[in-house]
DNA sequence: CTTGACCTTCAAGCTGACTTGAAGGTGTAG
DNA sequence: CTACACCTTCAAGTCAGCTTGAAGGTCAAG
């Protein structure tokens, strides 16, 4: 039973950009910035990843929707695999800072949340006369 | 007492990125893209702001700093002053996703919070023997 | 043993969100 | 009335994060 594969897959770089929506152009870039590296390569030299690449993808692309930069997410990957074994005070208030960031943006988000929540309340109980808005969707913006 | 000029009194461009630390073309700018128009202009064609316009200046930072493009931004502040008195099923459902999208984002920063808190959390595991760590902070990346 | 869908590298191009620079008007202090 | 710190517009430059294109190697199917 030592030939367990179905678990421990490695997939092609186009089938990491099928599963994870991510174009392949965009993981060559990712790795040329040091974000995420291929598992290894076949003989050929095709990229080769695992599900843990899979996994740190996802964790790549959650940061950036909540507006950290690729900089961020690099140094957030390196203490990641790193802390534990090599850890001193400057990497540890380093991390103090990204998660007081976070809770920054947690307050931020929260914000937004609540205005919106705010504007769908007034659009639900203003029902009955409900007037035609000139114009919707991404409010196209003058022509420069 | 109609001179109660404390509560209501109108900024300059320069005294608003100076509370607001956003430069002033960068508030130039936002005003081009119809995201923050100043209340009003001096006979000589300054543009003032009251403290309205300083608190969507700080909405749109939040939705800026989790995620959210100037589009997105200029939308959301639209429904912001319309809905209630312009409501129709179109703006419900895009008010709706809205939320659904920052529902997302709430469970991707609570993610990045984890991924770090647990980082932080063997960092401190692991008192006495702390290794040096070579390269810390924003990791310089190959000059290409 | 060729076709077609993959993969490779390298270079150039694009978009969003500013940032900087030039050329000039405004307004209060000395 | 002149200095100086503000303000104005308009145009061009910058940087991150991709995206696209060219030129070519790989590999299972017919």
């Amino acid at each position: 039973m030592t030939t367990d594969a179905q678990t421990d897959q490695l997939m092609t770089i186009g089938e990491v950009a099928r599963m994870s929506g991510v174009a392949t152009p965009t993981l060559r870039y990712y790795e040329e910035e040091g974000l995420l590296s291929p598992t290894t390569r076949s003989r050929a030299g095709y990229r080769l990843y695992d599900e843990q690449a899979v996994e740190q993808l996802r964790f790549i692309r959650s940061a950036q929707g909540v507006g950290f930069t690729l900089d961020d997410i690099r140094m957030l990957g390196r203490l990641e695999g790193e802390s534990g074994k090599s850890c001193k005070a400057e990497v540890r208030r380093l991390l103090e800072r990204r998660l007081a960031e976070v809770s920054e943006k947690m307050k931020d988000l929260k914000h937004v949340q609540q205005a919106l929540g705010q504007a769908l309340d007034r659009c639900r109980r203003s029902n009955g006369e409900c007037e035609v808005l000139k114009e919707i969707g991404p409010a196209r913006k003058r022509r420069r």
